[in-house]
Order: C-alpha cells, then sequence, then structure tokens
DNA sequence: GTTTTTTTGAGAATGAATTCGCAATAAGAA
DNA sequence: TTCTTATTGCGAATTCATTCTCAAAAAAAC
C-alpha cells in the first residue's frame, strides 16, 4: 500500500505550508527544487494531485487556466493574483453577505473572490 | 483592412448580445449555428479574439480552465457557474466593499466574484 | 545489510483549447 | 456584374498543462 514519506514530498508539503497564497505546480517545483534539488515536476503533479483527492489539498482556478493548490484546512479566505507576477496571495475574507445577491432557485454551494491588480513588489519595481 | 461583415460575425454579435451570462467558444458555435448553419469554430475564435483584443468583449476566467467570452460593455456583475451543466450566468453585483480588505501597498484594478452551485434548471432535474 | 515494493526522474504521450495555412467563398468597391 | 481582397471552413498544427511509462533509486520491512 502506497503512504511512504518521502525527502520530495516533505519538500512540497512544507513549501505548501509556507506559502502565502496557493501555488502552481511549477511554482512549487521551483520553491521545492532549494530543499530537495532534482524533484520532477511529475513528481509535484502526483503528490498534488493524490492530496487533493485524499482532500488535504484544494485546488483553485483564478483569472487564468492553470491550477494552484493550497492546503485545504486553511480558514476561509480569498485571492488576489497580481497581473504582473502572475503570483497569488490569499486574502482576509472581504464580506459574507456575497450570497445574498443569488437568483431564485440558484442552489450556492461555494464561491471564489479574486481581486486582481499588483502586489507590493510589482507595484514598487515600476 | 480588415472589418467586413458577415453572416457569422452577426451570428456571433446577436449570440453574445442576448445571453444571460459569459460563453464559451464553444456554446458561441452552438448558438450561433442556429442562425448561421455551417459556421465554423475556428470563425468563432477568430472574431472573438480580435473584439477581445479592440476591448469589445472581455474574457473571464471562472472555476474550470476555459475562456469565456462576453461584451465588455456590460455593467458591472458577476457570475454564477453551474457545476453540473457548466453553464455560467451573470448575477447582480453582491457587494462593493471587496476592495477593502486588500493588504497594503497591493494595487487593486479590478475583481472577480465567481459563485457555484447548481443553476435552477440542473436544480430542478434532479 | 538484504529484500520487497513504493516512489521518483526523464521524457514521451495525452488531452483539450486555441491557432494556423490555404484554397474556396463572399463582401463591398468599381 | 466584375474585380479585389477580407473572411471562412476544414483539417492539420500548436501550445500547454497534466498524465503516463518504465527503469532506476530509495523507503520500510525483514
Amino acid at each position: 500500500m502506497p503512504k511512504r514519506s518521502t525527502r520530495q514530498k516533505r519538500a512540497i508539503h512544507a513549501v505548501l505550508h509556507k506559502a502565502v497564497g496557493p501555488l502552481t505546480a511549477n511554482e512549487i517545483l521551483d520553491l521545492a527544487s532549494e530543499v530537495s534539488p532534482g524533484i520532477s515536476l511529475a513528481t509535484v503533479y502526483r503528490v498534488v494531485r493524490a492530496e487533493a483527492e485524499s482532500g488535504a489539498l484544494s485546488v483553485v482556478h483564478l483569472d487564468d487556466k492553470v491550477s494552484r493548490y493550497e492546503e485545504a484546512d486553511r480558514h476561509h479566505h480569498h485571492h488576489f493574483l497580481c497581473q504582473r507576477c502572475d503570483r497569488a496571495f490569499d486574502i482576509a475574507t472581504p464580506c459574507d453577505l456575497v450570497a445574498s445577491y443569488v437568483p431564485d432557485n440558484f442552489e450556492v454551494t461555494g464561491h471564489e473572490i479574486t481581486l486582481y491588480g499588483h502586489c507590493v513588489d510589482c507595484s514598487a519595481s515600476l
């Protein structure tokens, strides 16, 4: 049966744990490479996929076509996507009155709020 | 120079105009086909792309990886994505206090709120 | 340390959306 | 109507994220 603790899995977990926002597979690869050199993209996808299926990670799709992964047990929050560097950041949940304007007979099960603009770093270096 | 009015372009415009939410290229194709039989997906993509570049249409990416197109001059609104039929619907803008919880020094230029769940039709036929 | 079995790395393979190439077609000008 | 040239349809080609294959590497069991 599966489940063996490896250097690469630990690296991926660590990276996702200290992340300030959901990460793409490539971002995870880059960050995890610092700790576990040689780790491959395939491994990142494999691990991330397994954990997403087990419910440990959640997948989000912001205003582009890439999947980003984040720990599933975080408090409810929303995202900010920098249009310059394409990094995503968690932001405190703005408001929860969101659900109130839904058309009648529409059943809302979840929502995602994405703000976009320029992050600190990108606003600075301009 | 470009810009020639054709049956297919008119069909695409009409479809997007009466849409109740952003449409994917395939949805546009299906709907436009009723008016302009034989229209091809390539044409849909060509037209939609040109208009998006000219600013007449805006492209949105909701909770999946497909691009959806909508007229750019609509009032500010948000979206509802049915997880059963994958159709997107416009919804009246819930709140505008959204921008207030952004981290310092982050420059917000826009936002997107996506609610998901089940649309009327899908809630009914279950 | 040895064995067994999962996990990994590399790269090929997929899948799906979107774009291209080009001959045939059709707008709009003349 | 005729001519010129943008536009279309079709299928091939591309792009990119993600998955798969399989031999080599490395956990955990022994």
